[in-house]
DNA sequence: TCTCTCACTTC
DNA sequence: TGAAGTGAGAG
C-alpha cells in the first residue's frame, strides 16, 4: 500500500464514519495505516473500543480497518502502526439491539431536601466553587440492563428574579441579572450501562457552584457569528456559574447513549425535583439554612452545638474561664455561684453565639416569586393564607400521579405541538399561564430526535408525545416518577437552530452560546476510553485544522496541548486520546488560554453546538428570558423548556452519512421562528412556593424564648458572662470592680 | 454583598 | 498526612 495522508479515498470507497470524522477521516486513517505520526494529532492512541467510531466499508477500506482495529485492541499508538502492524480481522459493527427502557429516577435524601427546600433553599457559591448541600443524587430503575446510559446534570434559572433576604423572608429584588454562561455537568461514570447506573446511588456532589464569570475550570469554545447553524459559547468544565441571589433548579438528564457524541442526537430524558430549587447566595441569609447546613453536613461538624467541634470547644473554654473565676470568686468571697447560674449563663451565651433563629414563623422559598415582579406580593399573600395544602401536593416527588403533572402534561402536550415557531411566545405564555401550579415534582420531560422526519414531527410527533404523557400518568410508581415524556422535533429544531440575531444582553454576546448551556465535562472525563473513544478518533481532524492551519490555536500546537494533558497526571494513553476540546478544557483549567475556534470546524462543531444548544439552550428556561422570547412577562413560571436535539439518529453504522445529509438543510441560518421554536417550553412549571414552617427540631434548639425563670438566670447569667469577658480580655485582675459593675 | 482567612472537619 | 470541604467572622 503506498498511500499517503493526502492520497484520495479511492472511487468507490464509501465511508461511514462518526460524525466527527468529516473529510478528513480518509486521511487520518491511511497516515495511521501507514505509520505515519499524523502531523495533527501527535500521540493518539485509540482507546479499545475506539475502532466502533470507524467504519470503511470496501475493499481498501478493510485493510485499513484491520489495523485500526488491531490498534485499537491492542491500544497501541498509531504511531507505531506501519505496514507491518498486526492485522486484525475487521470487527463487524453489529448494531446495537435495543430494548425499550422506561427509566425512573428517584431522588435521595428526599427528606433532607424538603427541609431545607421549606426553609428556602440557599447554595452557597465562591470564587472557587463551593459544593451543593444536600448533595444531587438520585437512583434510576428502569434503565435497559445492556444499554449504555450518559447521566447528566445541569442548573437553569428557576425564574427571572432576583431575590433579596427581607424580614427572614426571600423576597423578590427586581429582575435578574443577565444569565451566566450555563454549563452541563456530564456524570464522570458515563456512559455506563443501565444495570451499572441502577446498582448505585448516582451522586453529583463534585459538581461546583461559582459566581466566578471567568472560571478557569470551564472550558469555552466559541462560534463565529456568521457560523451556520451556530453562535456563541459552549463550555466545558467541573462548576457552574450563578448569579448571587437568583433562583435555581437543578435537572437531570438521562441519554441512552454510548458516547458523548450521540449526545446531540440522542433522546433526552429530563427530571425535575422541584424541592432542589435554591437560591445562591455568597453568605447564608437564613439562619435556619445555615444551621440544617451544620446540622447535616459532615464538614461542618466543627460548628455543631454538640461533640468536639469549634463551638463546643469555645463553650468549654467558655466554662473553663467561668470555673477559674468561680473559683477566684469563691476564694474572694467565700460564697459560690450556684452551677444554675453558670447553666445560665452559658444559655445566654450560647443563645447569644448561636445562630439566631427568628420565630417569625415563615419561611422562604413561598416568598419566591412567580416570575413577575407585580404579582408577587399578591401570590405571597395567597399563599401565607393557605400554605399547608399547598405544601403537602407540592412536595410529592415520588407519585406518579402528582395532580401538577396531570395538570402540566396537557399543558406541555399542547405547547410543545401545537404551537407554530411562529408566535411561540405568546403561545408558551398562555399555556403556561393555562397551568399555573402544575408545579408538582418530579417533571419529566424527554425529547428525543430519533428518526422523526420533518412530516412525522407534525403530527405523529405529537401524538407519540402524547401517547407518551398518556404512558407516564399511567405509571404506577410510587419511590419513582415515570417520565413526563414529551416528543419533540428535534430535527425541526436542528433546522431551525439557533438564533443569529439574539439579543444577548450587553457583554453577554460574544460569551452566551444561544444562551445556551455549555457543556460541562468532568475531569475525570478525560480517563474514559469509552465515552471519547470515537471522540478521540474524531477529534483528529479538529486537530489538524487547528494545528495545520495554526489560526485556531494562539501559542499551542496540538502537541503541546497534549504534553499538557499528560502533564496533568492522564496516562498517555487517556491524554493522547483527549478530545481537542477536552484537552483544551484541560489546558483552560490550567490557566492557559485557548482562543476559539472560529469556523475552522464547520461540521464537527456544529455537532459539538448543536450537543450544547440541543440539550440545554433550548431546555433552558433562559430561553425564556431571551428578548425573542420573552416569555418571563407572560408567565409566572417557566421551570423547564424542551430540549431541542438536531439531528434523527442513524445507525450506528452510518452515522456520518446520515446524519451529513440530514444537517444540510439544517445548516440554513435560524430565524425567530426557528428560535421560538427551539426554545419552546414544556411548561413543567413546579410551584416554587414552599410553606413556610416554622417549626424545626434542629433550630429549635437555639432558637429558645426565654421562659421567666430562664430570664431571672438570665440577669444573672449575663453578669458572669461580663465578669467572663473581662476574665478573657485580662480585666479580671479586679473581679470586684467588674462584679460591682454588674447590675 | 462579597471576599478572604481561619479553625475545624472529612476523606 | 495532606488536600479539600465547611461556616464564622472580619473587613
Amino acid at each position: 500500500m503506498s498511500l499517503s495522508m493526502r492520497d484520495p479515498v479511492i472511487p468507490g470507497t464509501s465511508m461511514a464514519y462518526h460524525p466527527f470524522l468529516p473529510h478528513r477521516a480518509p486521511d487520518f486513517a491511511m497516515s495511521a495505516v501507514l505509520g505515519h505520526q499524523p502531523s495533527f494529532f501527535p500521540a493518539l492512541t485509540l482507546p479499545p473500543n475506539g475502532a466502533a467510531a470507524l467504519s470503511l466499508p470496501g475493499a481498501l477500506a478493510k485493510p485499513i480497518m484491520d489495523q485500526l482495529v488491531g490498534a485499537a485492541e491492542t491500544g497501541i499508538p498509531f504511531s507505531s502502526l506501519g505496514p507491518q502492524a498486526h492485522l486484525r480481522p475487521l470487527k463487524t459493527m453489529e448494531p446495537e439491539e435495543e430494548v425499550e427502557d422506561d427509566p425512573k429516577v428517584h431522588l435521595e435524601a428526599k427528606e433532607l431536601w424538603d427541609q431545607f427546600h421549606k426553609r428556602g433553599t440557599e447554595m452557597v457559591i465562591t470564587k472557587s466553587g463551593r459544593r451543593m448541600f444536600p448533595p444531587f443524587k438520585v437512583r434510576c430503575s428502569g434503565l435497559d440492563k445492556k444499554a449504555k446510559y450518559i447521566l447528566l446534570m445541569d442548573i437553569i434559572a428557576a425564574d427571572d428574579c432576583r431575590y433579596k433576604f427581607h424580614n427572614s423572608r426571600w423576597m423578590v429584588a427586581g429582575k435578574a441579572d443577565p444569565e451566566m454562561p450555563k454549563r452541563m455537568y456530564i456524570h464522570p461514570d458515563s456512559p455506563a450501562t443501565g444495570e451499572q447506573w441502577m446498582s448505585k446511588v448516582v451522586t453529583f456532589h463534585k459538581l461546583k457552584l461559582t459566581n466566578n464569570i471567568s472560571d478557569k475550570h470551564g472550558f469555552t469554545l466559541a462560534f463565529p457569528s456568521d457560523h451556520a447553524t451556530w453562535q456563541g459559547n459552549y463550555s466545558l468544565g467541573t462548576q457552574t456559574i450563578l448569579n448571587s441571589m437568583h433562583k435555581y433548579q437543578p435537572r437531570f438528564h438521562i441519554v441512552r447513549a454510548n458516547d458523548i457524541l450521540k449526545l446531540p442526537y440522542s433522546t433526552f430524558r429530563t427530571y425535575l425535583f422541584p424541592e432542589t430549587e435554591f437560591i445562591a447566595v455568597t453568605a447564608y441569609q437564613n439562619d435556619k439554612i445555615t444551621q440544617l447546613k451544620i446540622d447535616n453536613n459532615p464538614f461542618a461538624k466543627g460548628f455543631r452545638d454538640t461533640g468536639n467541634g469549634r463551638r463546643e470547644k469555645r463553650k468549654q473554654l467558655t466554662l473553663q474561664s467561668m470555673r477559674v473565676f468561680d473559683e477566684r470568686h469563691k476564694k474572694e468571697t467565700g460564697t459560690s455561684d450556684e452551677s444554675s447560674s453558670e447553666q445560665a449563663a452559658f444559655n445566654c451565651f450560647a443563645q447569644a453565639s448561636s445562630p439566631a433563629v427568628s420565630t417569625v414563623g415563615t419561611s422562604n422559598l413561598k416568598d419566591l416569586c412567580p416570575s413577575e415582579v407585580e404579582s408577587d406580593a399578591e401570590a405571597e399573600s395567597k399563599e401565607e393564607h393557605g400554605p399547608e395544602a399547598c405544601d403537602a401536593a407540592k412536595i410529592s416527588t415520588t407519585t406518579s400521579e402528582e395532580p401538577g403533572r396531570d395538570k402540566g402534561s396537557p399543558a406541555v402536550k399542547a405547547h410543545l405541538f401545537s404551537a407554530e415557531p411562529v408566535g411561540r411566545p405568546r403561545d408558551s405564555a398562555r399555556l403556561d399561564k393555562a397551568s399555573p401550579d402544575s408545579r408538582h415534582s418530579p417533571a419529566t420531560i424527554s425529547s428525543s430526535t430519533r428518526g422523526l422526519g420533518a412530516e412525522e414531527r407534525r403530527s405523529p410527533g405529537r401524538e407519540v408525545g402524547a401517547a407518551k404523557v398518556e404512558e407516564a400518568r399511567a405509571l404506577p410508581a410510587k419511590d419513582a416518577f415515570g417520565p413526563l415524556t414529551v416528543q419533540t422535533d428535534a430535527a425541526a429544531h436542528l433546522a431551525q437552530g439557533p438564533l443569529p440575531g439574539l439579543g444577548f444582553a450587553p457583554g453577554l454576546a460574544g460569551q452566551q452560546f444561544f444562551n445556551g448551556h455549555p457543556l460541562f465535562l468532568h475531569p475525570s472525563q478525560f480517563a474514559m476510553g469509552g465515552a471519547f473513544s470515537s471522540m478521540a478518533a474524531g477529534m483528529g481532524p479538529l486537530l489538524a485544522t487547528v494545528s495545520g492551519a495554526s489560526t485556531g490555536v494562539s501559542g499551542l500546537d496540538s502537541t503541546a496541548m497534549a504534553s499538557a494533558a499528560a502533564a496533568q497526571g492522564l496516562s498517555g494513553a487517556s491524554a493522547a486520546t483527549l478530545p481537542f476540546h477536552l484537552q483544551q478544557h484541560v489546558l483552560a483549567s490550567q490557566g492557559l488560554a485557548m482562543s476559539p475556534f472560529g469556523s475552522l470546524f464547520p461540521y464537527p462543531y456544529t455537532y459539538m453546538a448543536a450537543a450544547a444548544a440541543a440539550s440545554s439552550a433550548a431546555a433552558s428556561s433562559s430561553v425564556h428570558r431571551h428578548p425573542f422570547l420573552s416569555l418571563n412577562s407572560m408567565r409566572p413560571r417557566l421551570r423547564y423548556s424542551p430540549y431541542s436535539i438536531p439531528v434523527p439518529v442513524p445507525d450506528s453504522s452510518s452515522l456520518l452519512a446520515t446524519a451529513l445529509p440530514s444537517m444540510a438543510p439544517a445548516s440554513g441560518p435560524l430565524d425567530g421562528k426557528a428560535a421560538a421554536l427551539a426554545g419552546s417550553p414544556a411548561s413543567v412549571t413546579v410551584d416554587s412556593g414552599s410553606e413556610l414552617n416554622s417549626r424545626s427540631s434542629t433550630l429549635s434548639s437555639s432558637s429558645v424564648s426565654l421562659s421567666p425563670k430562664l430570664c431571672s438566670e438570665k440577669e444573672a447569667a449575663t453578669s458572669e458572662l461580663q465578669n467572663i469577658q473581662r476574665l478573657v480580655s485580662g480585666l479580671e485582675a479586679k473581679p470586684d470592680r467588674s462584679r460591682s459593675g454588674s447590675p
